[in-house]
DNA sequence: CCACGCATGTTGACACTGTCAACACATGTT
DNA sequence: AACATGTGTTGACAGTGTCAACATGCGTGG
């Protein structure tokens, strides 16, 4: 039987191909700490292919945690959206589908707000790190603008939340969050504390 | 002039020096990212020295991040215990010490929380930062047994309060609490936010 | 259709890393 | 004094990130 030609001298699409093996590997027990080489080894490239495509090895991790808050901003603005007109009902939606998104993707989460990945260096990264951001701003805005929130400073607001939505991510992805230790809902509990803490 | 001899062959406190000298080096702009033959090189070794005191450079790590994890206790404490019958007052002073410790020590708060230190490899590690925790848990059970707070599973509230915490503290660091975007006093206002939620 | 420019591959090299084994030196103990 | 142990050094290894030079192929213009 003939063998199967190799792959042709020109991959054609190989910055796609790096970043699903990146991402592939992001899943993997290393997380983000995999080597390029490694990289272009399962893309079957030369260990400088993908030199081609990234200037270094950050670049391609930044560009892995900017499609990351890319889609956590796509899975928070989703949920708000199906809520526009119910700020608390909105609210807890979207902080949800933020802590949803981080136990779903440990490592890319922890990827995102790691030191390997540098806002100031990316801006591509910093835009989608403010962009999904954004969206906690928007929703606490409605809030205010319905009565249901607080009016303050909405930048304070969306710290708090933020700060709250964060910490309490990377204890639900590292286990931390037990029934038998924090209760049933601990993550209802918190939301509903928040908002108390939020609240007209 | 004679010369200064060089330094004995047996050092006689290396694994001290070493120690230090990373910490040094955790306040340059690689943070933890130093290598260990840099480390090797400014305490005047070898660069297979600091393996007789250190199974590898991960071990290092670990014990940068052991010791932040004492410290922040150290000073977590240090505050509660003198506010200990004053529930409100002893939060408000070891959330605030908590917080003036991160922005104190960026790069070391933030090594403590990385993934370059693996909390389940390391039991010393582990321990002191059970130990940083339970400074909060036991303030949550003061306050609950004086009447201040609301009973309710102490671990809730300590997770609450640490997520909101670390998010905060990290917000600090990155420079991102400022007062026009913010308000003035966005700590107070975020640990007053909080309390509204655990008082009874 | 051809030539050129450019994109994007490969090869090979470099400086460096983490880590280990074997050895060297010094200390402590019997 | 001899031996064991602790703790240094030297040298090596396998691998990394990154770069330069070259190789291949695609797209465009004449």
């Amino acid at each position: 039987m003939q063998e199967k030609s190799p792959r042709p001298y020109h991959h054609g699409d190989l910055k796609r191909v790096v970043i699903e093996t990146a991402q592939a590997m992001l899943q993997e027990e290393k997380g983000w700490q995999f080597t390029l080489r490694e990289v272009a080894r399962r893309a079957g490239v030369s260990h400088a292919a993908p030199y081609k495509h990234f200037p270094d090895k950050s670049a391609l991790l930044a560009e892995l945690a900017t499609l990351g808050f890319d889609q956590l901003h796509r899975e928070v603005d989703g949920t708000s959206g199906r809520h526009a007109r119910a700020s608390r009902t909105e609210f807890v939606a979207a902080a949800k589908a933020y802590i949803q998104f981080g136990t779903a993707n440990p490592s890319l989460y922890r990827l995102m707000f790691s030191a390997d990945v540098d806002k100031k260096a990316f801006r591509t990264l910093d835009e989608a790190a403010a962009g999904a951001f954004a969206v906690l701003t928007g929703i606490l805005e409605r809030g205010q603008d319905s009565g249901a929130l607080k009016k303050q400073p909405v930048r304070a607001q969306a710290a708090a939340t933020w700060a709250l939505l964060h910490g309490f991510t990377l204890l639900a992805i590292d286990g931390q969050l037990l029934p038998d230790k924090v209760g049933a809902k601990p993550i209802d509990a918190v939301l509903t504390s928040l908002l108390e803490g939020l609240a007209s």
